[in-house]
DNA sequence: TATCAAAATGTAAACGTTATCATTCTTTTG
DNA sequence: CAAAAGAATGATAACGTTTACATTTTGATA
């Protein structure tokens, strides 16, 4: 494999000089440019990144760390911040955690051995590089969706709360009264804030809540499936169901359907996420929108920024949600 | 931020024992070995990576190409190469190409700049080191999927005609004979490969084919609900559909039950895949199941034998699939 | 205790860049 | 045409490791 000092050789002068080619070509002589790429060309000479990493002490690369890829919302994420990091010729590296503190660390290990210059987290942990900081000075780490305001770490997230109430707030306007909840992973800050929507929604109308009609899950299909079948077997009636996502949302409809219980004649059903999945379903999925691609854009930016500025950069984002009406909900019977 | 230097000088020790005392453990007095290990805890001192990859050569870490991330295919495939790759210690960074061929070139940079050591790619395109290969060298490249047998390139795969086949060969056990196909995208290897097997599966049963029952798509589960559409357009009549993908096939049946028409009393379904979603769409989908994480894992064992021995690895795998029969199949009408 | 092998440690040379500073070659200007 | 300014190039020192080789220390044996 060619190096700089082959390329040198053959075009016959400094390394200096080949560098400044590939780096600075305004600062060197047509003629010489010319020598060098035509070596360049003969040898097929590829820059060692590694050594031009160490050298500059920079990587220009960030990693991401997710819990787990087979879920839309992550995928989104992943490609919002693939998005913004090309356009600023940055590499991404992707780390799954499966939701483990240790591996997230491992993950950020890669920062602190110069593999990668930031980070980005969509995980229930945080990494201890943060919590355990003794220095008090700002690391290149950007979370999403969760966050403790107490990091005082920069952050991109929705306003969960208002997600939830604003799906409440729907359904209420339809007319429901008796509404279930199926939530997410309890342990997400994410979680909790939507629970907290969810009654906050009902409170606001001061509609009394059913404990017994929230159902605690985590985000996947498989669970939406049987919540959905723990409601219907705690005897309550309900006429409406808050799913805090839309695999949730989906895995209920199917437990429904299979029950007898028509959707949305029977009972409604709304999401959360607007996963490509939402509007095909049977029926189709009313959700409350969340551009996962945006947190992933906004983070990667917040990142450069980061570089900039790192104390400027210390910035929390939050960004719109949008409730979509598909055909999954409806009046409750009896009402026209 | 702390280095080998530092840390030698704290514990009173030459920077080659503290490299010892990271890398051999075994090959230092446990004495010494403390003293550094107290070093290290008290600078917190991290390895610099990237000086480590340049020294050694080699940088522990595989990229992963990638046309899309919003595919539950390709999840599992980067899920599976995770898997591997975390047991080997190696680090795993995506990149995705969106079919283009110079972002999967661009992504190739990071191997020829040593910032990894291979590549597995999932994608329509093949790196044009391997293509415009002059020396014959093998290149730590894997392909997975999409093949061209002309390269020999290690490859891991399905194969995708007799994965087609039995699709056809299960609907007309169940008696069908009218049977469309709603193909992926017809630029892909694969895809080419899926309908040649639904025509020999006919072939094969004597059963005529009618070509305006083939109708062409991408993956993607909007394409999917148009293909179907055109389908119902196209006049003829068909008792059953073939599709791709899951994708596919749950965006054919929005379309068919959008229409009026029953799932599977009318017409009957065949995915391919076997998606989480498969499980809990309305009907549930019969689909011939293709575990992709298997590809990533092997394509990973691939790369890895590469290591130590390049021309050995030099293999094609073929992973089994398996029909998976669910609800969204049944006898066509009139037959008991 | 002297001798020697084995174990433990140290020295120093890479790895392939980038970037500072020094030097040489142009061009401009009085 | 000389001198100065500017443009282009070159020499070289980092960047932080790993590792071959040299050296010292230790422990065992005679």
């Amino acid at each position: 494999m060619a190096n700089i000092k082959d390329i040198a050789e053959l075009a016959g002068v400094s390394i200096a000089t080949v560098s400044r080619t590939l780096r600075e070509p305004h600062k060197v002589k047509p003629a010489t440019s010319k020598k060098v790429n035509e070596a360049i060309e003969k040898l097929s000479y590829k820059t060692n990144l590694v050594a031009s990493s160490l050298r500059k002490q920079k990587s220009d690369a960030v990693i991401v760390a997710v819990p787990d890829l087979h879920n839309s919302f992550v995928a989104g994420l992943v490609q919002g911040v693939e998005n913004v990091a090309r356009e600023n010729g940055i590499k991404v590296m992707l780390g799954v955690t499966e939701g483990k503190q240790e591996l997230l660390d491992r993950h950020y290990e890669m920062v602190g051995g110069k593999q990668a210059d930031g980070m980005i987290v969509l995980d229930v942990n945080c990494p201890s590089a943060i919590t355990q900081d003794t220095t008090g000075k700002p690391l290149p780490i950007v979370l999403t969706c969760e966050y403790e305001a107490s990091l005082n770490s920069p952050s991109v997230r929705f306003d969960n709360i208002e997600v939830a109430a604003d799906a409440v707030q729907y359904l209420l306007s339809l007319g429901h009264k008796q509404i279930g909840f199926i939530s997410g992973s309890r342990n997400l800050r994410m979680s909790r804030d939507r629970q907290s929507g969810f009654r906050l929604g009902l409170r606001r109308a001061g509609v009394e809540i059913d404990e017994k009609l929230i159902i605690a899950g985590d985000y996947r299909i498989e669970t939406g499936a049987d919540a959905a079948q723990a409601l219907i077997d705690s005897g309550r009636s309900f006429t409406a169901i808050v799913c805090e996502s839309d695999e949730i949302a989906l895995g209920a409809i199917h437990t429904l359907s299979e029950a007898g219980i028509k959707v949305p004649e029977d009972v409604s059903v709304v999401g959360m996420d607007d996963i490509r999945f939402a509007r095909f379903s049977n029926p189709s999925l009313t959700t409350v929108a969340l551009r996962s691609s945006q947190v992933g854009e906004q983070a990667m930016r917040l990142l450069l920024d980061f570089y900039l500025d790192a104390e400027a950069a210390n910035r929390e984002i939050i960004l719109p949600h949008q409730l979509i009406e598909r055909k999954s909900t409806a009046p409750p019977k009896g009402v026209k």
